[in-house]
RNA sequence: CGGGGCGUAGCGCAGCCUGGUAGCGCGUCGGUUUUGGGUACCGAAGGUCGUCAGUUCAAAUCUGGCCGCCCCGACCA
């Protein structure tokens, strides 16, 4: 736990993280998640895990080390370029840190499925990814080693991979929602993946590193509560003609012709992290990689592709930027790595070091994980910690309330306070949970 | 990769110009004090001064090479 911020970090995630303990960079770009950091890590994945369950897509794990052979296959060994870090065994084979998986799960589709009658099919993993940026920078924002989501649909036909990548957008739709926060699909480009069809997701920021240009119509749009029949290829592109209609592009893609239709009331220029894209690229890998299906009418034919990707420890970064004030973090429920902190402002006194231990255990039972400062510190010091670390409820134990019965339950992002009898405490904090 | 900067205790920095006993703040440890928003005081531990070479009686300090890191730009989930 840092009161100075370390020179290096320049954007206030980066500083926040290493102020919270966090991260700790090892070299350029590569970072060791820290207990506290790993937890949010760890929670941001979960989410990532139940969503991609619910649209029934397939979790499995490829390994960070490819052979280079996969990717002469594809020709993406020689065009990627100086961004893929390339190894040498010991048996002077040629290997690759995986930038993206698109080659290996083909090779792995072609190997195991052979008929259209296994299909759709959608696999993803999360799994660490390296690209050798030039220059690293942001913390985990745009670090070389990055934890990511990345997932892979196969088809039939066009149609039904058009299905997979609505289905997928509003699978993110959600996901992204779990976790706090507003990330707007925005046309884009392809890239080095290729296709034809590409949204990303953007949260806005101001450390943002694309210029984003939309409708402020779409900002008012919420997923909710909305339960998705994620089989219904009719409500699924619904859900996607309601999210793209408006204007919503980066800077990549932007038409200023097209953006001065929207009204200019509603005309918004920010900057904006990118948390994830998707992708319908059609047969572009599985053609030259040979990855077909028998048709019920007994003919071979290259499946439809897409694939998807959520940059979980960017999210980290990114949930920061977008949710923090002056003193520190402000997790979203969501996401934070415990649910709720206890300050105990008299360690050593009998009343509050019990009551604190009560509460601790009552929550605990309750289901959720609470964090108990026991230092033998000053109020002043831990209510800094705690509003650093920011979790976004705390209870404060002291013995001016336990006179009266009362404990202290504040909320980090309203920064309002309740006194409460520790039951009714641990009851409101239960209830606020027992959503997600 | 072009341009700029930095490397001295766990962290943040001073010292370097003008060579001569390695310092400050925070943190850590021990103690006293204090106790509802980063308390004050006393004491202690902790450093191959990035690295290699050179100059010199003497190098954190001057010179050169190398390594690492940061910032701006081009590039990027």
């Amino acid at each position: 736990m840092l009161k100075e911020t370390p020179a290096e970090a320049q954007i206030v995630s980066h500083r926040l993280m290493l102020r919270a303990g966090m991260i700790r960079q090892q070299t350029a770009g590569i970072y060791s998640w820290l207990p506290l950091g790993y937890r949010v890590l760890r929670r941001i994945e979960q989410i990532v895990h139940e969503e991609q369950a619910r649209a029934g897509h397939i979790p499995m794990l490829m390994p960070t080390l490819q052979p280079a052979d996969l990717w002469r296959e594809s020709g993406r060994y020689d065009d990627y370029g100086e961004e893929m870090l390339r190894i040498t065994d010991r048996h002077k084979r040629d290997l690759l840190y995986g930038p993206t998986n698109e080659e290996m799960i083909t090779d792995i589709f072609r190997t195991h499925v052979g008929s259209y009658r296994e299909l759709p099919l959608t696999l993803y993993h999360i799994q660490w990814k390296f690209r050798d940026e030039i220059r690293p920078r942001f913390g985990v924002m745009r670090g070389r080693e990055f934890y990511m989501k990345d997932g892979y649909n196969f088809d039939i036909d066009k149609e039904a991979a058009v299905h997979a990548y609505n289905r997928h957008m509003v699978s993110y739709l959600r996901t992204y929602e779990r976790m706090g926060l507003q990330a707007i699909p925005m046309r884009a480009d392809t890239g080095p993946i290729g296709g034809d069809l590409s949204h990303e997701f953007l949260v806005l920021a101001d450390t943002g590193e694309s210029e984003v240009f939309y409708d402020a119509a779409i900002t008012d749009l919420t997923f909710g509560e909305r339960a998705v029949d994620y089989d219904n290829r009719e409500e699924c592109a619904a859900i996607v003609q309601e999210w793209t209609t408006p204007y919503a592009r980066t800077d990549e893609t932007h038409d200023e012709a097209v953006f001065n239709e929207v009204p200019q009331a509603r005309q918004r220029s920010r900057r904006g992290i990118e948390v994830g894209q998707i992708f319908y690229f059609g047969t572009k890998y599985s053609e030259p990689m040979g990855a077909t299906v028998t048709t019920p009418d007994g003919a071979r034919v290259p499946v439809h592709m897409g694939s998807h990707g959520i940059g979980v420890s960017r999210l980290v970064g990114a949930i920061i930027e977008a949710s923090h004030d002056e003193n520190g973090i402000i997790w979203p429920e969501g996401v934070t790595p415990f649910h709720c902190g206890i300050v105990n402002l008299r360690q050593g006194d009998s009343s509050t070091d019990a009551a604190c231990e009560g509460l601790y255990k009552a929550l605990t039972a309750a289901g959720l994980e609470p964090l108990y400062d026991d230092r033998d510190e000053r109020a002043g010091a831990k209510f800094a910690t705690m509003d650093l670390i920011g979790l976004p409820w705390r209870i404060t134990v002291g013995p001016r309330g336990l006179k009266n019965g009362v404990v202290e339950l504040t909320s980090r992002r309203s920064g309002e306070s309740e006194e409460l009898t520790p039951e009714a405490a641990v009851e409101r904090v239960a209830a606020i949970y027992a959503g997600s």
